[in-house]
Formats: structure tokens, sequence, C-alpha cells
DNA sequence: TCATAATTTTACCACCTGGTTAAACCATGC
DNA sequence: GCATGGTTTAACCAGGTGGTAAAATTATGA
């Protein structure tokens, strides 16, 4: 059983980034292998097989991203602090690995339920209860009028989305409106406080949640 | 030249299905085949390559979601009635068309040169046009003082993102926060028009779009 | 009716893909 | 040196893939 040997790095660090730009479905065996500067045998020879070399990595991924992430929402923090720390804590994961977004939506969409245990698991630090938690804290925080009423979930999913979504759209900025690298840098540079002070706006404005349309 | 035959259009629904739920690369012809109810040689009479087909299905998504939306955008609405359009229409075109978002994801994360002559050709009702229309708008709101300051390009950003964000999502909603389809409808519902009301509170607001942040 | 063209099927090919086998290579200890 | 065990490679295989050829079937029109 050969543990961190540089072999295995190499092959991690080729596999990270195949599997990362193609999914599990795109990415091939020989381009692995060859990015790693070895022969598709000896992967085999490491990782029995693409499936158990495709767990090492997701799994590498989430145990990178999600600590943190709880830190952020178990902490004692004020909601506008949660609120700012969130933004420039995914602006920070993004900037670093852009790709990240896209290749947890294929994987999950290619791959549900053997997704489903690892995300769903009831242990301490489960995503599931730490946004539960931060629900409450919203609830709370609307109860003694620091906010207007609203559907906590939907203010998570409003955050989540206001971080995320540029970086999933970024082919399409780039295409669409022109957008060039130092261009989205500079965009999701500005959008780690525009971001949070949109979503503080929001929530103290007073339309209530349930207003009709009006067109 | 065959043209509308009931063949064709069981070829193109077949198609569509198997394309949007596994984009260009996941897609097999003999699935297409099958789905249809013929075998695959006639899908290459009628379409001679995998890839020809794919562009049909993409082309035609293309041509059925964008004509209302730069409609919508180009109208003489004022902003707030805008925003408030385009959340509905959001709305609709996505319940209809659930996977339409990660495929258009996925197709330009595949084949991202093929679709950018689309997406950038400068004719009247090019997207590119129509947004820039939106952002001198937005500008001009924000110089009467109906607006705080703010980089329309951002708001263009938050608009489109919390309305497609969640159909992006939807797999996670239901794994990690074990949303089922039935509540999920009742989430998007509620959203269309708890999503522009979050939006005018949130532009309306008095925190400039620079503040740094305090975390 | 029958020739002609359009449509559909069967059988097939060349190529790619994940995975395996057996041999070669190489470090280590004696 | 050389035996041993871990590491690496070349060669290969079975199954799947997009695509094609040619025969069979069905519609069309004179």
């Amino acid at each position: 059983m050969p543990h961190d040997s540089a072999t295995e790095i190499r092959i991690l660090d080729a596999a990270r980034k195949v599997f990362y730009q193609k999914g599990f479905g795109g990415a091939r065996m020989d381009e692995i292998a060859q990015e790693a500067g070895i022969n598709k045998a000896l992967l085999h020879y490491y990782f029995r097989s693409k499936q158990q070399l495709f767990e090492h990595i997701f799994n590498e991924a989430y145990d990178r991203f999600l600590p943190e992430m709880i830190r952020v929402l178990g902490s004692e923090a004020s909601l506008e602090e949660k609120i700012r720390s969130i933004s420039l804590y995914y602006h920070n994961l993004l900037t670093e690995n852009p790709l990240l977004p896209i290749f947890v939506l294929k994987s999950l969409q290619e791959n549900p339920d053997a997704l489903a245990l690892r995300l769903g698991a009831d242990r301490p630090g489960n995503p599931a209860r730490m946004v539960g938690m931060l629900m409450r804290q919203i609830g709370e925080a609307v109860e003694e009028g620091k906010y207007k009423a609203m559907d906590p979930q939907n203010l998570i999913i409003n955050i989540i989305a206001l971080n995320v979504f540029p970086f999933i759209i970024r082919p399409v900025l780039s295409r669409m409106m022109g957008m060039k690298d130092e261009d989205f840098i500079t965009f999701a540079d500005m959008r780690k406080t525009a971001v949070p002070n949109f979503i503080l706006d929001a929530i103290k404005g007073d339309t209530p949640d349930a207003l009709p349309p009006q067109v």
C-alpha cells in the first residue's frame, strides 16, 4: 500500500486537474496518466479504478472547503459578521479554485446517490445541521426586529447564489460580455464587499416577502 | 431533405431529452435512437453526425428562450417593472425547462468556442446589446437618485444569479436539505416575488457599494 | 402495375476506453 | 553479487462508441 510517494502526489495533481475540467465521464485515464508523466497501468496500480481515483479527488475537495465554512457558520459572530465572512470566504475559495463549483455540480448530477451519504451524514459539523443553526440565528434576528420578516432558507440561498454564481457563469461572462481574465478578477474583487452590502440592505428593507407582483 | 416529418420530431424530442440530461459528451447516439423508437442508422440519416444533431438542440433552446427575454429588456418599462418581469420570466422558463441552465453551462464548458459566435454576434436583439441597454437604464435611474449608487453590471449579475441559481443547485437542495419535488416547487413559487422584493430593497438601501469589510 | 425514389433496417467497421497480464526494472539488505 | 519485493512498463483484451454500406421496405407517381 503506497503512501504519499512522489508518484502518488503527481497522480493526484493530474487527476484533480483533469477531473475538475472534464468531470468523471469526460475524464480519460490515459490523459491523467500522461499529465502525471506515467502510464495508465501504473495509475491502476495506485488507484484500482477510475471510480476510486475520482472519489479521492471528490473527498479531498469536500474536506478542504467545508471545515472553514462550518467554522464560520458555527461561530458566535453576529449575522452581519457572518454574511461578510461568508462572502470573503467564498471569494478566496473560488479565486483559488475557480473550477470547483462546476466540478461539484457536474459530479452531483452525474452520480447523485454516491455523494448523498456524504452530504447527508448526520455527524457533528454536518452541513445540513450548520445550515439549520444559521436558519435559527436568522429567525431570532428577525424576531428582535433587526431585519424585516423573511424566510431564512430563502436568505441562505440568496447568500450562496450571489457569491457563487459569477464563478459558475464565468465562461458566459467572458464570451457574452467580453470580460477578460483580469476584468473578472477585478469584478470578483469588487463583489466581495458589494455582495454583503447588497444583502444587508436587502434584509433591512421595508418590503414584506409576500408582496404580489405588479406586472 | 426531410422536413418536420413525424420521425424527425420524434428524434428531436429524444435528442433534447438525452442531451439535456447528459450533455454532449455523456449522450449516446444509441440511447437517443432507442428513446425515439428507431435505430441509430436512421438517426444519422436525418442528422449526419452527433455534432449536427446537438447543434440543432442547442440552437433551438437558444431561439426559444432568448426572444422573450430580449422583449422584456428592450421594452419601455421602468426598472422596477423590468426586475419583476425578469423574475417571473425566469420562473416560468425554468419551471418548464428545469434542466436548461445546467445544459447551457455544460455545453459552454465542453465546447466554448463553437457557441461563442452565436452569443457574441452583433445583430439586433443581440444579448450583449440588450444587456448594454439595461445597464444604461440602471445608470440613469441611479443618477435620478431613485436608487443608491451601484455598478450596473453588478446588479445584472445579481438579478440573474438570484433567479437562476436555485434551479442550478436543485440536486444539492434535494439531498442536503431534504427538499422534495413539491417542496422545491413551493419554494420556487415563493421566490418569484420574494426575489424582486429582495433586489429592490437592496438597491434602495443606504450602504454605498465601496464600503470596506468589517470582519 | 411497376419503376423510381425516399425511408428504414441489418450487419458491420475502426477506433477509443477502462482495465489486466506478464515481463522488466530497480532499490534494498545480505 | 544476488535474491527479494516493491515499482514501472509494454502489450494486450473485451466492450462500447460514432459512423457507414448495402440491402430491404415502403411510399409515390406515371
